[in-house]
DNA sequence: CGACAATATATCGTTTTGATGTATCTGTTT
DNA sequence: AAACAGATACATCAAAACGATATATTGTCG
């Protein structure tokens, strides 16, 4: 136990490209990876000073004369092993929390319009995200040759696909409801 | 705060509907509901006797002679008014946490194989998956003349159609891997 | 130069997760 | 009727995640 700490993995991930601050490392995950996975300061820095202690990453000082110092981290050996390791190992938890769906579930306790308008909300979220991932996908299809790329491009079209599915089942959503109920 | 605890929406609409004990409650959870929320004994039991106090449900012990007494949970009015306010909010929370989606995402730290290997293993448990919520929608649409029912289904289409866009999704990848990396 | 946003580190209470402990009840087998 | 497996039922705990907040510095723009 307290080997199962999932924000370990995408530090390490983030760290194996380039040395990166706890702030950084926030800013990171608030972008292209918060489509599939979140974090927060609270379990950030926590993360960090453990891994320092069991050696995964290293700690180095930015040379910034004058100005405030920051605190880089650097992966090292052990955590770039640490990072193999998960990422050939098969197990792979994926769990959703839809409140959109657990409010639909529950519609009974309502009229069929509480129901319909909720999806109307979940709708309009997903076509602002939709537009974001969109955008991402444009920038990614101009850089393809690097490696990494292809990588960051295939969890967008994912984001894009599954994204294009909910529309899809908003709209039939709404016609069975209007229908049947 | 102290108030933005889910398990205790997903109990109060469970209890809606009938009474329940908590062992029911995580049976129910485990069912249909566990495609898009979880729950476990360590949220329900406190979440049950935290909403006793507040006078969200109350508990009913089962008259069943000489057999053990279960504590049955029954919903109150004002549970009732916070399950239905809940219902009537705008905000609705959409977590997603694909561990696969991660592991794709940091793929350059590895070969092209084992990012395969990684779409294998989710396309694997995603045929599972899916296979069950088509049992569950062939069910459902016997008994759709319940309004109920109907809220159901429309999970279960829910998940029926984001599955399948995510196998599709699976099969372009593996494609675009075996050509780019 | 004063106001305000962004950078940067850190902590705290609440909630969730996942595993485990304990005991009882039920159905089946011999 | 005894033995046993497996389901039922309630409960707790450590670890992890979440979300908000505190504090201070640095950058920038009118």
């Amino acid at each position: 136990m307290a080997k199962d700490r999932k924000i370990d993995l995408v530090i390490l991930g983030l760290l194996f490209h380039e040395d990166l601050t706890g702030y950084d490392i926030k800013k990171r995950i608030d972008g292209a990876i918060s489509f599939f996975w979140k974090g927060s300061f609270g379990n950030i820095y926590p993360a960090l000073s453990d891994m320092e202690k069991s050696g995964l990453v290293k700690k180095r000082r930015s040379e910034t004369e004058g100005r405030r110092e920051k605190i880089l981290y650097h992966i090292t050996d052990k955590g770039t092993d640490t990072l193999k390791d998960w990422l050939n190992a098969k197990q792979a938890t994926n769990d959703l929390k839809y409140e959109t769906l657990l409010k639909l579930y529950f519609g009974g306790a309502q009229d069929k319009d509480t129901a319909l308008r909720n999806i109307g909300y979940f709708e309009e979220q997903v076509r602002a995200d939709l537009a974001v991932l969109r955008t991402y996908k444009e920038t990614l299809e101009k850089v393809l040759d690097r490696k990494d790329h292809v990588y960051y491009y295939l969890t967008v079209t994912f984001g894009i696909d599954t994204y294009e599915a909910y529309l899809k089942w908003c709209r039939g959503a709404k016609k069975t409801l209007n229908i049947m109920c």
